[in-house]
Order: structure tokens, then sequence, then C-alpha cells
DNA sequence: TGGTCATTCAATCAATAACTTGACTGATTG
DNA sequence: CAATCAGTCAAGTTATTGATTGAATGACCA
């Protein structure tokens, strides 16, 4: 413990250890979409509002988020370091060694193999041709907060009654909030149960930001909004 | 914990809580050498026996080592995941946003900035055109284990001694178990003081390894040697 | 087959972590 | 400037984790 190997290592092991608890990688997700207060975040991941305040206090310790106060709220965001990049090897790993996860993703859901996910770069390539239309299937306060350019935002809540603005002819990309992020699970098994010709991209948003691709953001109407967010969302 | 996105997060989790505890860290990057007995594990981290042996059960749990039975003794090697990947993102994510990891290698070493290391790409190419020399300063039975092809293995404990085998009119280049060894770090510092031409690769042994680069190995003598590790190296 | 060596298991204790509750603080709003 | 709102802090409870010890196992060796 006195050697400066073992403070490195213990270093890392502090690092590790705030990402070794399930609720805070579900908040780390959440902030990765936006900047959010504690009271959103506490309702996004279901915990009691002092435990998720002291949970993103964690993180933000070990500084995988980033925090500033807007008026009375406490607005919470990733930080940023290569986070997104340390959460893909993680994911990587436990793809590969762990038969768990592999074994919720397709027993939950049953058909991984035909929903062999569109990377990123092949996503980039189909949508200059044209021959592809994206959906995010985020709540709408997410996707103002930022989404990738030109995607059609129907929040998977919606689907049912919105089925008219996708196209039968054309491929549709679906992504979401993360590579783990349900909803577009759901919307590739929902919409492909009615016929429709769509794939998973294989991430979300937050890896398409931190890889530094353009996102797109909506200008929030000035008056305030029934939306809970009222904020426009922060450049970036 | 019900929801498949809970389950997914605590398997993540748990995968990050492994990697939570400094000893178990540092344990791992003396897998990653090579295979190596329990008890060498145990004196190599200065763990007691059963200690060792617990935490190394943790990691095989989670894939992060393997262990197989050689005779009486239980030898244990890196995993067969992406493991070094995620260690070196972690390690990223570290140096990017711990003062504390920046703080202890560069008060430890107080020259950070002169020790600019290499890549393995350039090295790859100085390696090429013979511009540089490679000296692995790791203890021999670790060098024997594996090390990068046409290394020169000089223990840094001997490199007093044996300072005549080195070159003062070439770079040379150093490495060592990973990114954060200290003897590779110490190496340079000394050779540096006595006027060599002398630089850290950025990473070690395992990096090269996973990357898919060929290793060399020496074929243990055929008599009982008289260093610990007995058993000719395994192959890859 | 008994002895020995290398490792694991089981029991224990102390330290740490997660969550809850209720009090506290800082900024806004009437 | 009191009331309210958003979040934090502090204390306490329970569960988990890390380390130690000594006993148990499994494989080899005479």
């Amino acid at each position: 413990m006195t050697n400066p190997k073992s403070e490195i290592f213990e270093q890392f092991a502090e690092l590790a250890r705030v990402l070794g608890q399930g609720n805070r990688l579900e908040l780390l997700e959440h902030a990765a979409q936006g900047e959010r207060s504690v009271e959103r975040l506490a309702q996004l991941t279901d915990l009691s509002l002092a435990n998720a305040s002291q949970h993103l206090q964690v993180l933000r310790r070990a500084g995988f988020v980033r925090s500033r106060r807007d008026g009375k709220r406490m607005l919470y965001r990733l930080g940023d370091g290569p986070v997104i990049e340390l959460l893909g090897a993680l994911r990587r790993y436990a793809e590969h060694s762990r038969a768990e996860v592999r074994g919720i993703v397709s027993t939950y859901f049953d058909r991984l193999d035909s929903l062999e996910p569109v990377s990123r770069e092949v996503l980039l390539e189909r949508l200059d041709d044209g021959s592809v239309v994206l959906l995010d299937v985020r709540p709408e306060d997410e996707f103002a907060l930022g989404h990738l350019p030109g995607a059609l935002n129907i929040p998977f809540a919606d689907l049912e009654w919105r089925l008219a603005e996708l196209p039968k002819d054309t491929q549709i990309v679906a992504y979401c909030r993360g590579p783990y992020c349900v909803l577009s699970f759901e919307a590739v098994a929902a919409l492909r149960a009615r016929g429709y010709d769509i794939r998973r991209l294989e991430d979300g948003f937050p890896e398409w930001k931190a890889a530094g691709l353009p996102v797109g953001t909506v200008i929030a109407a000035p008056s305030p909004a029934p939306t809970p967010s009222a904020t426009p969302a922060s450049g970036r």
C-alpha cells in the first residue's frame, strides 16, 4: 500500500468499484443521454431521492459525471473523460465471458440471432445513400436533449398509433439509450411482427456523441414547455 | 432487479466489482505475464496463500483468469476474453480523470515529461529498421514465459553489473509487465542517468500479446533448472 | 498406504457499502 | 423575509466484503 505500484492499482480499483453497482451504472446511462436533475434521475432509475443523490455524488467524485447548479436544481451530465469507452470495454468483456449477459438478452427477446445490429459505420454509409430511415425510440425529452441528425422520434410508448409515419418499403434502423437499452430491442421486435424491415443500431446515442459525430438538438419552445425539461438542450 | 435492463446492469456491475480491489488487479497483472502457481502469485503480490487463492477464484468466476491443474499445483493464467482491453480502458480513464494517478506516476519518477513512451506502432517500425534495441527488464522467469521477439533480458536487479551488454550509441526501448510496471520506469531513470538513450514502451508484455503480435519463448533446459519455474513455457 | 505438498474450504471478525429516515442548507418565489 | 422547493448531509441498520486462521482435500512420492 506504500509503494507506487499498489497505489496505482488502488486508484484503478477505486474507479472500478464505483462502476461496481448496478444502480450507479443505470444512473450513468441516463446521465449520458443529457443533462438531468437529481429528481428526474431518481425517477428514471426508481431510486429514492437521497439514494440517487448519494450515488450521483459517488459518480461525480470519480469523474464519471459532472454537475452544475441551475436555479434550485442540480443538473448532472456525463463527465468528459473516456467514460463511454470504458463502459464499452466493460460491455464487450461481459458479452464475451458472461453467458448470463448473452442469456438475458437472448431469452428476453428470444431472437437475438435475427436482431443483428447495424454498426455506426454501416449506418453512416446507408444514411448517405438514403437507403435507411433512422428511428429514435426514446422519450421526447431525451430526444430533445440530443439525437442523431435526421432521426425520427417516436417514443416506444407511442409506436402503436404512429405506425403511419414509418415506411414499409425502406429499412428502418432503431436506436435508443445504449447497447442494452430495452426500448430499441422491443421496438425491433414489435415492428418486425408487423412486417417492417427494421434493425437495431449497435449502440445508442451516448456512443454516437462520444465518437464525436454531430448531434441534433431541438430548440425548446420559449414558453415554459409542458415537458419537464424547460432549459434548452445545451450545445456540444 | 426483475427487469432485463437492471439484470444486465447488475451483471456488468458484478464484473466491475471484481476489478474493484487493488490486490486482485495486481494478481491479474502477474497472471497476465504467463502461467503461474498460486504460491508464486501469492509471493509476487505479498498476499497470504489462502487470500491469494480466494482472490484468484473470484477472478476466475468472472473469467478474468483461467486455471488448470499441473500435478499438485494449480496454474493460473489470463482468461481469454478482452481482459487487457478492459484494463486498458480503465487505465486510460484513470489517466484522464484522476489527478492522483498522474500524480503518483510523476512524483515518484519526477520526470514523466521526459519519459515520453514509445507506442507499439513506432516500436515495430524502429525494430524493422534496426534503429532500436529492445530491453526486457522483468525477472528471468517471466521473460521465459514469453517476451517480445528479439528482446534482450536484463532483469532490473542485474542492470548495474550488466551495463556492458547495452549499446551507448543505439536507442534502447525498455518494457516490462504493463503500463504501470515500476521496473521499466526505474530502468529508464537509471540508464538515463548513466547517459544511455533510453525510452519506455508505452505498455508491456500482456498488451503486446493481446494485440496478437508474435511472442518469443525460451525453451527451458531439460534438467531441473535452478529457476523456480520448472515446466517449459507453454506456447501462447 | 502413509506422508507431504499445494491449494481450497469453512468459520470468524472487522471494515465497508447500500439504503432509509429525518434534519439541514441554499436558492427561489410570493 | 417567510415559505417552498431541490438537493445534501448525518446517523443508524443491515448486508457484503476482505483478511485470518486452521482444518480438509487432492495429487504425488516413497
